[in-house]
DNA sequence: CCTATCTTTGCAACAAAGTTGCGTTTAGAT
DNA sequence: ATCTAAACGCAACTTTGTTGCAAAGATAGG
């Protein structure tokens, strides 16, 4: 996984900030929230944490994800998204013990039936409870 | 629909403001953004507005929805809900076109095979398209 | 109907989350 | 090595939500 690659690839300029959060946003299958980058990168100005994620979700290598409390997340897309709208067409799981949000690749968005003249143009599933290693202890 | 009684059951004081929050709550079928509200009741004190929707959530009269773009929403709960931690079990529709957040009261969650270890403990599904009406239009 | 009490309201101040403008620095193409 | 557009850091600001406290209001009891 050569990042720089996938970052230029983009039509971003490849910089050591922009690297590190996207190694950071790879490592596990989870969503990351502002305020945990931030903690993690502490050096970096908010605001230029802010324009990186932003920028990876408009160019497509993250997606975002907004929980119930209103927590705002960013997870690294598996497959490039289309640019822009991406519909990161599966579920999200977040542990109501250790508060991480997992993405669940494999676990597709369900088929839902609306009432007569509502038009489905995308969905968003959100599931909260224990996650494997939470449950198993 | 005697609100008066409703609030009082719930153990609150009924009051004027109160009375005007679960009025404009309970038209439609819509759940309202607290910016909403506030421009509706303009001389109503912000403070208050957040303290009466946190107050009626808390013992079940209305329920919470949080968008994709982290816009909180109040909606008006049809039966009683459980007090506190109450699982509103229907689908959230949001147009695109009008903005307007639906309670789709007949849509109920779906069912949702997770990974293994996984544990659901409640859902939220989010769906964005075309109203009824704005699909029409 | 009046009073006492506990709740609710309004105000001010604060905290967290996110955005904008601008001057400086840096990536990377020539 | 130079040049230019993009990215960064800083300051200031907006939006959203919370907290403490004094004044006003609801309702149960006398």
């Amino acid at each position: 996984m050569d990042f720089s690659v996938q970052i230029r690839e983009k039509g971003l300029k490849v910089t050591p900030a922009r690297l590190s959060v996207i190694e950071v946003l790879s490592e596990g299958n989870q969503a990351f929230a502002h305020a945990e980058l931030e903690k993690i990168f502490d050096t970096m100005d908010r605001v230029t944490l802010y324009r990186i994620l932003n920028d990876f979700e408009y160019v497509g290598l993250v997606h975002k994800i907004v929980d119930a409390e209103g927590i705002t997340r960013f997870a690294l897309c598996k497959k490039s998204c289309p640019d822009k709208h991406h519909t990161d067409d599966h579920v999200h799981f977040n542990c109501q013990i250790c508060h991480k949000m997992f993405c669940l690749d494999k676990v597709h968005e369900p088929q839902i039936n609306l009432p007569n003249g509502f038009k489905a143009e995308r969905l968003q599933t959100l599931i909260y409870g224990l996650c494997n290693s939470c449950n198993a202890a």
